[in-house]
DNA sequence: CACCAGGCGATCT
DNA sequence: AGATCGCATGGT
């Protein structure tokens, strides 16, 4: 892997086990927009980043050197070797080698810490277009403007956005900004009814509660980082709305904590289908999770959750 | 058009 | 501890 200017862009070349498409696609943020095949525009790190794949390319447009090595690269988890963990994963249980070798551009991404949290909160009991909707509302409402970018955010339309009324396909809207994900005080600034307006619903004073013990230090980033992963999970659900699979999202997309196993619908369904073949309490999974991949946990969620999802495995069927 | 969504808190046994 | 229920809202 070798990162080259290319005119007002920053390509990395030979890049390997990634797949844009995949690793925002998986459902471990939701701040983005489709432009095309492998190529998309998010908002992250409180930049707008127009970013594309052609192969084993990774073209970082109009990015400078200095913001790839200080952000993307990190962003991306790029300084790390995927093909040693697939390996070492395999090793410990190769019932997970369809959803390794279908997931096989899926890395996880080291996200803000802020951002993610909320925005997991937001995500309970809702579809993740949802989520793309209601981040991208709060966004628009409480963020800054960005750069200009010549798309719009198509999610934050239902009343959140200018794009209300008018064509949602990012082929047709060619003009917009693209908004930051705001910051605690800008939150609590807007106040609780003002996210009910975004449609948060009944999470509104969930996300409250979390700025205010964010901006209070009860909630501190470097302590987060600093503790174990069980004192990490304990932590984070002091805030109301972070149960365990929140606090597990949160610990292992934005703390660095790769051991944390998230258990949703999807992760059950996988689970269930694969170890147990039957209806399993989360606990009994969350315990056989940490048996068979341990420090790996992370990694083998993040295959099984998006191969679950997509094949719809478990899922009921209706008649 | 019911059903359900990257769940959680409250309120029961 | 464990089982149920209500929750806001709209995508599929």
């Amino acid at each position: 892997m070798n990162a080259d200017i290319k005119g007002n862009d920053v390509v990395v070349s030979n890049v390997r086990d990634f797949l844009l498409s995949q690793t925002l696609e998986c459902g471990q943020c939701f701040h983005f927009v489709r432009l095309g095949e492998e190529d998309y525009v998010l908002s992250a790190m409180g930049r707008c980043l127009h970013v594309s794949q052609r192969g084993d390319n990774l073209i970082f447009h109009d990015t400078s050197m200095e913001d790839y090595v200080n952000i993307w690269e990190k962003y991306f988890d790029l300084d790390r070797d995927y093909g040693a963990i697939k390996a070492i994963l395999l090793e410990k249980d190769d019932a997970l080698k369809p959803a390794i070798d279908a997931m096989w551009g899926v890395r996880i991404l080291n996200q803000d810490f802020f951002e993610t949290l909320i925005s997991f909160i937001i995500s309970q009991n809702q579809q993740i277009v949802r989520i793309k909707q209601i981040v991208a509302g709060i966004s628009y409402n409480c963020g800054r403007e960005l750069a200009p970018f010549p798309v719009v955010f198509p999610d934050a339309k239902t009343g959140c956005s200018e794009t209300e009324g008018k064509s949602t396909n990012p082929e047709i809207v060619l003009k917009g900004v693209c908004y930051s994900f705001p910051d605690a005080d800008a939150i609590l600034a807007a106040g609780v009814e003002r996210i009910r307006e975004c449609k948060a619903g009944f999470r509104s004073p969930y996300i409250i509660d979390a700025c205010e013990k964010y901006k209070s230090g009860i909630i501190n980033e470097k302590e987060l980082r600093a503790a174990d992963y069980t004192d990490c999970i304990e932590m984070l659900k002091q805030i109301k709305g972070v149960g365990d699979k929140v606090a597990n999202c949160v610990a292992l997309f934005s703390l660095g904590k790769r051991n944390a196993f998230p258990v949703d619908v999807w992760i059950k369904r996988s689970m269930e289908s694969i170890y147990f073949g039957k209806e399993t309490p989360i606990a009994r999974i969350q315990t056989l999770a940490d048996e068979k991949y341990g420090e790996y946990g992370g990694y083998a969620q993040q295959y099984l959750f998006y191969f679950g999802k997509v094949n719809e495995i478990g899922k009921k069927t209706r008649k």
